[in-house]
Order: C-alpha cells, then sequence, then structure tokens
DNA sequence: GCGATAAATAAACAGTGTTTATGATTGATT
DNA sequence: AATCAATCATAAACACTGTTTATTTATCGC
C-alpha cells in the first residue's frame, strides 16, 4: 500500500508537477480517504520520500540494463555516463525529484539513503574492478566520485539551458570521461 | 519596492526555508497587506525569480571581491573556484534557491535570466584572457562549462553528503581544476 | 471642491497539510 | 453467539496557502 501511493504521488509529480502532489490527489487516485494517507506515512516529506526512493531503484535497473560490459573499460564506463545521461533526458521529472534542493535531510529517511547509495556504490565496483585489474589506475571511490561529479554538473547546466548550442551531451562528456581515464593520478 | 519585497522574501526563506515563504508573511514583515504584492509581482513565482537573480548577483560580487589576479593563471582560477565553494558552503539557503530544480523555466524572467549569465560571461571573460595570451589551450567558453560542471557537481554531491570522508572540498577540487588546466585540447 | 484615477485593503474562494472526533469492521474472549 | 476492544476508515474541523473580486482610501489634475 506505501507503495502504491508513492506510485501515484510520483505518476501526478511526473504530469503535473509537485506543486498538483497532494494528499486528496494521490487519496482520490488510489480510492481512499486522504486522511488515511496517515496510517502508511507519517508526513508528506515522507510520502515523498518514499517516491524518490523508488526513482533512485528505477534510476539504477535503468543504468544496470543499459550498461555494456564486452566492449572494455572505457566503453563500458562510457556506456555508464550514456545511460545516466539518456535516464535524466527520458525522464526529467524523476530526475528532478531524486536530486532536489528543497528536500528534507535524507538522514531521516533509510530507505532513501540505501536506495542511492546502491546505485553510487554500484558505480564505484564497477571502476575497481578495473583498478584492481590494473587497467586503471587510482581510488576507485575517487573516480566515481568525479563520474558523478561531472555527469551531474553537467545535466544541472543542461537543465538551466546554459550549454553551448550544437552539441550533445554526450559530445561534451565524451571528453571529460576520457580524460578522466587516461589521465595520471594525483597526490595533492 | 520590488526588491524590499523580495529581499524580505529571501530573508524568510534563509531562516525558514520555503515553505515558509508566504505573500502573507513577506507581506507582514514589510508592512503591507498582503494582496499589494500583486501590485509589484504578478505571482509568487515572479517573486521567488526576483530573489533569485538577487542571489546571482550577491554570488558575482562575491566572487569579483575573492579572485586574485596577480598569482597567475593557475592562482586565480583556483581562487575563483575557491569563491565559488565557499559561497556555497557560507550561504546554503541562497545556493539552493538559486540552483533549484523545481523552478520555472527561466526565460519568463529576464532579469534573473540577465544575472545568471553575467555571472557565467565573467568567468567565460576571465579564462578567455588566458586563452588569448596564449597561456591556456582551447575553447573559453568549454573550459568554463567544465569549470562550472565540476563546481556545481561537486556542491551537489556535497549537499547530498555523499563525499568521501576527510576530504576538504578544495583537496577534491584542486586537482580536478589542474588536470582541466593543464591537459592537451581534444577534438572528439 | 470635485470627479477620476490610482493605491491599498478587506472579503471571499478553492485548495493545502494536519489534527481531532466519529463511525465502521474486524477478531478474540467469555 | 454476543460482546468488548482494537483497528481501520472516514468526516469534520483548523489554520494555513495563492489568487480573485469587491470595497474602501488616498492622490492628483482641474
Amino acid at each position: 500500500m506505501r507503495r502504491r501511493l508513492a506510485d501515484q504521488a510520483l505518476a501526478i509529480y511526473r504530469e503535473r508537477g509537485l506543486a498538483a502532489v497532494s494528499f486528496r490527489r494521490v487519496a482520490e487516485a488510489v480510492g481512499i480517504s486522504h486522511t488515511l494517507i496517515y496510517r502508511y506515512f507519517p508526513d508528506k516529506d515522507a510520502l515523498l520520500a518514499q517516491a524518490r526512493a523508488a526513482c533512485f531503484r528505477d534510476f539504477e535497473t535503468f543504468v544496470r540494463a543499459r550498461e555494456a560490459e564486452d566492449g572494455g573499460m572505457t566503453a563500458h564506463i562510457h556506456s555508464v555516463a550514456q545511460a545516466y545521461i539518456d535516464f535524466a533526458q527520458q525522464c526529467p521529472a524523476d530526475y528532478r525529484l531524486m536530486f532536489s534542493t528543497e528536500q528534507p535531510p535524507p538522514d531521516r529517511y533509510p530507505q532513501l539513503l540505501a536506495a542511492r547509495q546502491s546505485l553510487f556504490e554500484h558505480t564505484v565496483a564497477l571502476i575497481d574492478r578495473y583498478v584492481q585489474r590494473g587497467e586503471l589506475r587510482g581510488d576507485a571511490r575517487l573516480i566515481a566520485h568525479a563520474l558523478w561529479i561531472n555527469l551531474h554538473g553537467l545535466m544541472m547546466l543542461h537543465g538551466a539551458q546554459q550549454l553551448v548550442h550544437g552539441m550533445t551531451l554526450a559530445q561534451l562528456i565524451d571528453p571529460i570521461i576520457d580524460r578522466l581515464l587516461t589521465s595520471e593520478e594525483r597526490k595533492p
């Protein structure tokens, strides 16, 4: 039931925006009274946190389904980056909700924290594999950070329509990733 | 008067969060009736857009005041990056508001667009100076993009408390910038 | 002084998250 | 099987919100 409510909240968010996500509307869509939601969620933030967690799980499923492991390290990591970009473009609402700056501290929602952490740890693990094999130098977690930093920063500028015209996102991010994978490790 | 209202809205936002920014509260703080705000702003989004624009202007003033031009290119650009990080940490609310994912398309608010563009163009200009002098290779706008992408991505991961412990933001971003400034230009 | 215009407010509307009171349903106990 | 308690579900109410419409107040040219 928690899932049905969160799914419905997400559906409304997707097609009508955050302001349209109200207990009344969600409850009506599910077919219950709006005060009954309080049996399943302590407040609206908790409902949205659950919806966010669902987004992160979908995000991870999407990336896992798209990553191409059989073309070598470079192709593999590029495919992950491309999957990240594709998801952000195909599901802009989900992406906005997940990375909204106005959400309460995620410490209070362990499921959300876990879903997001799981996605990130998947990236760390895949990079660490190549580090272990000696194909990549450096700390896997730091490289994963750099990758996420660039992907998220790129999507942010894209969302703000502040990118140079006439270039695809792939054209912008690919050289950055290449640089990330080929450059020597530094010790500051 | 528009400024007074936007300033007060920002003040309330800073200390009590977005949910607390209401026409009633802003109007009371300024000493007018809440419906009078409609003489100055068509709706709440417009009021918030004005507050955002003020943030961007403050942001630019802050960065300009902090950038150290007399230590050479590398020190100069590092100082700008550090100013960016410092502002985001000293005024987290302003930063959240400026880069909120839930704002209406900024095309509708020319002042906001101009303020943000002005800040970005300042970065482009400063980098272009070094490109013109031959100290830096590549397209200034692309390099400025890469810089912003990394800075914003870093602050996002920081805000999500997803960065490795025991490292300052400077320790994370400095090697990235060094790499950005020293690596050869690529033609994808 | 007076009418027209602008400025400011008050009242009202539809809708919100949340709390409290009220009714329906179930399940176990005697 | 009847009853009591605990849960489930709803309805009503509260204090808000953004926004619209009506009403009052002030200002200015003549």
